[in-house]
DNA sequence: CGTGTTTGACCGGCGC
DNA sequence: GCGCCGGTCAAACACG
């Protein structure tokens, strides 16, 4: 229900452009990134409770991240990106796909710390992040099952769960995923699209139920999940999976997305004024079959101060991952 | 009436 | 094979 907003008092007004508007949501993000087939980066070394954005300089990021705002770079670059950025800030991490296979979903989703437990805690209050399906998973991922029943995103799939036909697998590349950790208390928060809800699950081992939306917009397959993290309540994950194929609501009505000019991303201007849930505003139309995962702009943007989070398995559980990869 | 939410049922993968 | 679980569907419902 959209009375989420309502209640809570850090309903962010995408007309606030204040400092504080932004202060008011603490995020980071993390990247779940599919390549990372490797369960065991998620059992393994975990970084320190110092790492994280502990001299992160969102200004290093500028440049990508502008980049990638214009959607001028590809998904590669992007890693690469994020890599170099990772050996500066420590921030970023890959992370398996959170939800397109058990393990990763143990991983961040609430609770389910089974298989990774122990994390130090990272001392970032977000964490983001995203998958790339195209990119490198394509045996794992396939042989998993599509959740997402193919048919039935393209529009056939009237009774085709009923009619159990099963057109055999045919190879899917799934969406990229982008996660976001966000410090608020908003469960569903704004990001310019318009959003449906299609369900709602309990979250094994967390109190809190993970929601299902899709975005509203005909043609648009994007989906996102939103779940608040049982270890730590004030952080809500929401889970990005693929890229709108129209303009942002918002911006056509000429809101505070219209705004934004990219310009603003770059690191001296990044402004108080972009709250978390504009950022996905910014997100480029898709133009090409390349993951621009929005938690980049997220890292871009957010000072590393906002981040407070003080204690939540989630970011721990995705951080290290990041490090990991980085070190390969 | 259009739009969005709620919620139980269903599907399919996975582990045992 | 069975149960668990994540993800989705779709009817019913709420709301403006």
């Amino acid at each position: 229900m959209s009375n989420n907003e309502k209640k809570t008092p850090f309903r962010y007004d995408p007309f606030d452009c204040n400092p504080q508007g932004f202060n008011r949501l603490g995020y980071n993000f993390f990247q779940d990134h599919h390549q990372n087939q490797n369960p065991s980066m998620y059992n393994n070394q975990r970084p320190s409770p110092t790492q994280g954005l502990q001299g992160f300089d969102p200004s290093s990021y500028s440049m990508s991240f502008t980049d990638c705002l214009h959607g001028s770079m590809d998904y590669n670059t992007l890693s690469r990106a994020f890599d170099i950025s990772c050996s500066s800030s420590e921030v970023i991490s890959p992370i398996e796909d959170a939800s397109n296979n058990k393990k990763s979903s143990t991983v961040h989703a609430a609770g389910d710390s089974a298989g990774i437990n122990e994390n130090p805690s990272t001392p970032n209050s977000s964490v983001s992040s995203s998958s790339n399906e195209a990119a490198a998973d394509e045996d794992s991922e396939n042989n998993k099952k599509d959740k997402q029943p193919k048919a039935r995103e393209n529009g056939d799939h009237e009774k085709n769960k009923k009619a159990g036909n099963k057109p055999k697998k045919e190879k899917k590349q799934r969406e990229p995923r982008f996660a976001f950790l966000t410090k608020s208390e908003i469960d569903h928060l704004e990001d310019g699209y318009r959003w449906r809800k299609y369900g709602q699950k309990a979250v094994k081992n967390s109190p809190y139920p993970r929601s299902y939306y899709r975005c509203t917009s005909q043609k648009c397959t994007v989906k996102k999940r939103v779940e608040r993290s049982f270890q730590d309540p004030t952080i809500v994950i929401t889970t990005y999976e693929g890229q709108h194929n129209h303009q942002c609501p918002a911006t056509l009505r000429g809101t505070a997305a219209g705004m934004l000019s990219p310009s603003l991303f770059g690191s001296a201007s990044v402004g108080p004024s972009f709250p978390q849930e504009l950022l996905t505003q910014l997100l480029p139309p898709l133009t090409n079959n390349q993951a621009v995962p929005p938690a980049m702009y997220y890292q871009n943007l957010v000072p590393q101060q906002q981040l407070q989070v003080p204690d939540y398995g989630l970011l721990q559980d995705l951080v290290p991952s990041f490090i990991q990869k980085r070190e390969q």
